[in-house]
DNA sequence: GGGCGCCAGCGTACCGGTTCGCCGGCGGCA
DNA sequence: TGCCGCCGGCGAACCGGTACGCTGGCGCCC
């Protein structure tokens, strides 16, 4: 491969004069700008990216940081990893991918490696050990999710809490006063993870608040007894009609499910969920629900980054992005 | 951040003990080792990824280029991504993701900035243009999926064929003589995606050599669309009672789509099917089927692009991964 | 016509490691 | 006791870029 002094040597200049032209910082008169870009053309010369990075000491890439919960919908992650990379390549970013287990030594190993120039963390829960090591030594990083205690890291997320208002107020507005909540597997309340829990805390004030009667109903972990517990509750009479769902497994399977039984939406269950857009577009789920947003929480957290890498001194940024909901006629007064 | 030199001083010798105690390469006495050992604890030294890179023209990362397809089932790509990005890490490798639109130009520009030491290319069609600038320039790379013509690169993927020939030889062998064929969307087919095309073909085949009548049923892209197609096509008496699948989507699907219609499996309809593990394990499908081993995939594919790396003149290598077949009771022998 | 200012291009130091040739001291053997 | 060989540690060159201070030539203005 071709380096910048071969450039220089058959352009007839100086390698600073090439890096120059490469870099745009200064000044070229263009006829030897001429020379060298055809020098490059001739060469097919390209930059190395890790030369470059060890001298300007910026690598140009970031870290994404995932965490496998097997309680979590896992197609989701796919949305956001390419969504992330979309976005970054925007800035002239890569994305290298942190999938190992444990979390805290990739960041570690990151920061002290020096491998990227900032982090991006999915999968947070309330208390992520993954912040210590990032918030003790000031490196750049945008958290996807809201801890409680964000301990002075950027971070950016769906907001959660109004999402599940606008959830409990339609099915209040449209006049049910009782309301199966749908959860997800209780082991990912107790994990922390922080959509999971912001959602709930805020379904359940809401709730109160409206006069909603909501009766809790965490799912298990393993699909099948998802259907099966899906099933029976939808048999009993003596549940709510009213389904408020927060888990993609269930919001995938329960239309079926009902269809099953015969019940129809909205005519006999009317049902509203916030589920992942990818679930929502895979199966063309059709209720009324707030929209995940995976690609504009993917471009803010990259924006975010990019801001603190500018700006490594300015103070934390906690973002929410505005939910939407998406009426599909799911829901109907009750008899 | 403590670099080389600062380790050095601190323990009293030359950067380029620390440089041998660091990379094992060379002898260094047990009393300076310690020494050194010390002073990296005490600085919490780490190397400089990039300055390595730069020094042993090895970047220790793999670039892997993901192509999104329309017509694909997405969140199998996320598995592959973090059973490529754990075993990329058994070598001390990282992934870098490149998910840009336009292929050809990500493979360029990781080739030119020598920014990864190898690819992995995943989605691949016969006539992939990806393949040339890879070919053209020898650079070491593996393909997930295995097209025509490898154009001499080294490629792994599941023996799709085989696996085809397994679901056949399933239905003859329980005593059908007619099935219908449910298909991907014919765009994936008309791509070219290798997968996709070498299921068929061996399907038809083997259909042919078994004499088995082979109904071919394309499904559309949407998702709704899939659904109502389905439905049609349970409902249809003069279809016949044994399915063969290759489509995630419909996968899911079916089972509720039957369900609904009060027909069961295997009593009604016979099923065997070819989906992604991912999906089976999420809606906890329960056909007779071919596992996609995407974990066992990625292994191999990470263990090729290694050897390619240490022996970069080997002949190339094109290694399928033997199916296995689940038995799940799906199939009955027709009335 | 002479002096001054400007700026294109050059040279060199540096980023943080690795590698390799060399040197000096020590131990073993005759 | 003297010589030789071995090897642990050192120094310098190098990987391929960027950044910064300097210089020399040109044009403008007085």
């Amino acid at each position: 491969m071709a380096t910048i002094g071969d450039v220089a040597r058959e352009a007839g200049v100086s390698r600073s004069t090439v890096s120059s032209v490469l870099t745009g910082r200064k000044l070229v008169t263009p006829p030897t700008r001429q020379k060298i870009e055809a020098a490059i053309e001739k060469l097919n010369f390209s930059v190395n990216a890790g030369a470059r990075a060890l001298a300007t000491s910026r690598t140009m890439s970031i870290g994404v940081v995932v965490r496998f919960h097997e309680a979590e919908f896992s197609p989701a992650l796919a949305t956001y990893l390419i969504d992330l990379s979309d976005a970054a390549r925007e800035y002239g970013y890569s994305i290298v991918l942190l999938t190992e287990a444990d979390g805290v030594a990739a960041v570690r190993r990151m920061i002290a490696g020096r491998q990227v120039d900032g982090l991006i963390l999915l999968s947070l829960v309330n208390g992520d050990p993954r912040l210590e090591p990032i918030a003790s030594a000031g490196f750049p990083a945008v958290l996807i999710g809201m801890p409680q205690d964000t301990m002075s890291i950027d971070a950016v997320d769906l907001d959660f809490a109004a999402g599940a208002r606008m959830l409990v107020d339609h099915l209040v507005d449209a006049g049910h006063d009782h309301a199966t909540f749908v959860q997800w597997p209780v082991e990912l309340y107790e994990s922390g993870a922080t959509y999971a829990v912001r959602f709930a805390d805020a379904a359940r004030q809401r709730a109160v608040d409206r006069g909603l009667h909501l009766v809790e109903q965490p799912l298990p972990v393993e699909p099948e007894l998802v259907r099966r517990d899906l099933a029976e509750l939808v048999s009993d009479p003596r549940k709510p009609r009213a389904m408020l769902v927060h888990n993609d497994t269930a919001a995938a399977m329960l239309p079926f499910v009902l269809h099953e039984r015969g019940l129809r939406i909205p005519g006999d269950r009317s049902v509203v969920s916030l589920h992942s857009a990818e679930l929502a577009q895979l199966f063309a789920l059709d209720v009324t629900s707030v929209a995940s947003e995976p690609l504009a929480v993917s471009q803010v957290a990259v924006e975010l980054l990019m801001r603190r890498l500018n700006a490594p001194d300015a103070s934390a940024e906690s973002r929410l992005i505005e939910p939407s909901l998406i009426l599909r006629g799911s829901v109907a007064r009750p008899a």
